[in-house]
RNA sequence: GGAGAGAUGCCGGAGUGGUCGAACGGGACGGUCUCGAAAACCGUUAACGAGCUUGCUCGUUCCAGGGUUCGAAUCCCUGUCUCUCCGCCA
């Protein structure tokens, strides 16, 4: 949600950014209605006022009780207009998107997203690299015909030691996350259409939500959603600030629309593992907790050993809500590809605006927090565990950080008949 | 799932039709006193929106949404949430 006042003072700039971000939204209309709405605005206030003014001397003079009455038929007409009015507006500006910072990249797609580094050595294999898919039918570890038989294409097990494994990862990435000054929660993996909403994934994402039948619930798509709306109607001391936040769940998305996108393997799956990270701050402090975010991604990458590249999202790429975008890409060689494992947003006040989260400092300014929204680490990255640390005859050997909590330092290819 | 009670400011808690943006208490902040602090005493203490003379005026807000009334924290309806008891249960 963006600030009314600004397109109130500076239409131009909301004008340019919605074209630039692929809005069709028609501002100048918007604008029109909004003016509407105030213009009524002002016009029930001065009725409200004589109301209120007349209705006190009512108790001397009941003679005014007509007076009222009559005044309170226009009235009724004006806030009637006024509520059709405001629906209007509403309807326009949940649509609008965050401001663009300033260093996001132009482009359409993913592919003119802009790699600003490269990090680790990718793996050379004296063999033909497996894909995950390959490596897990062959070690038993991914299962996604059952899963496909119990709940549906898109849904897969984990299983024995691949279980063992992602546990381990996920345990360990939050552990690490703790250390960095992270909170853990263990959060609800459904939520309420507002926080879906509030979060900015609704309107946008609507086709990927999957909702709970006759409730006003949907299974979360990350939890993101769930920990940023932990603070919905919240003042937070500025001094509490920046606050950062961790959970892990499971992420149901629909992929409606995506069928045979990357589809082999668990890369797009209905149901999916993430540790989150999620940082309420002040708005001058949003970049370099954006930067944060990253420094922990790329931390938790490179401690496991994956070779990837960051890129610096094209604003085609990025998501309405967002600001602005790192993406991290991790190298698959079974794919012989790099392929997006984190994303790392700031929200600026997009988020907070719409579940009115802000901050009062002791000096009493205030405002809507920013919000970054980046993942720690996803079953994608068991993944790319999977591809890097492949062996000849379809092993997996456990990357060192990981080995105390898996027990095991390799997942053991079957002896073949 | 069944029965009952409740939701008021930063917190506790009064208020059952106007004089209520809301008693009283606590907290916080400012001041007096003090070498300093505590205590005591005095004072201040909401957010959001609109307007303009930028400090004031007006409007809205007592869980949410409707309704009754000249007038609603207060009465009526619906919803949400919380608590207690019973049942069920990891």
């Amino acid at each position: 949600m963006i600030d009314l006042k600004i397109l109130r003072e500076n239409p131009e700039l909301v004008k340019n950014n919605a074209k630039l971000r692929g809005c069709d939204v028609d501002i100048d209309a918007l604008v029109a209605l909004d003016k509407e709405y105030l213009d009524l605005t002002r016009d029930i206030e001065n009725l409200r006022a004589e109301r209120n003014r007349l209705s006190k001397e009512c108790q001397k003079n009941p003679e005014a009780r007509e007076t009222v009455k009559q005044l309170k038929v226009t009235l009724g007409e004006k806030e009637a207009r006024q509520t059709e009015v405001k629906a209007l507006v509403d309807e326009k500006i949940t649509w609008l998107p965050n401001f663009l910072a300033a260093d996001v990249p132009m482009g359409e797609t993913d592919a003119d997203n802009v790699a600003i580094r490269f990090v680790g050595e990718k793996p050379q294999f004296p063999f033909q690299a497996r894909d995950h898919q390959a490596i897990g039918e062959i070690l038993g570890i991914i299962d996604t015909e059952r899963g496909a038989k119990v709940a549906q294409s898109g849904f897969y097990y984990w299983v024995g030691a691949g279980a063992l494994l992602t546990q381990a990862m996920y345990f360990w990435a939050q552990k690490e996350l703790v250390k960095r000054g992270f909170t853990l929660f263990m959060s609800p993996c459904a939520a309420k259409e507002r926080t879906l909403f509030g979060t900015g994934y609704l309107p946008f994402f609507k086709d990927q939500t999957y909702n709970l039948a006759g409730e006003d619930l949907a299974l979360i798509g990350t939890s993101e959603q769930t920990l940023v709306a932990y603070h919905t109607d919240e003042v937070l001391a500025a001094e509490s600030l920046p606050r950062r936040y961790t959970a892990y769940t499971p992420c149901f998305r629909t992929e409606a629309g995506s069928y045979g996108k990357e589809s082999r393997g668990i890369f797009r799956v209905h149901q999916f593992h993430k540790v989150e990270q999620i940082i309420f701050c002040l708005p001058e402090d949003s970049p370099k907790c954006h930067e944060f975010c990253l420094e922990n991604e790329e931390y938790l990458l490179q401690s496991l050993g994956l070779p990837y590249r960051v890129v610096n999202v094209c604003v085609g790429d990025l998501g309405a809500p967002g600001a602005k975008k790192y993406d991290i890409e991790a190298w698959y060689p079974g794919f012989g590809a790099y392929r997006e494992v984190t994303s790392n947003t700031n929200l600026t006040d997009f988020q907070s605006r719409r579940l009115n989260i802000r901050y009062k400092s002791d000096k009493g300014d205030r405002g809507y927090v920013h919000t970054i929204s980046a993942t720690g680490l996803t079953d994608r990255v068991v993944c790319a565990i999977l591809e890097n640390y492949q062996q000849e005859d379809g092993s997996v050997v456990i990357p060192e950080v990981l080995r105390p909590f898996t027990g095991f330092d390799k997942i053991q290819a079957p002896i073949k008949k």
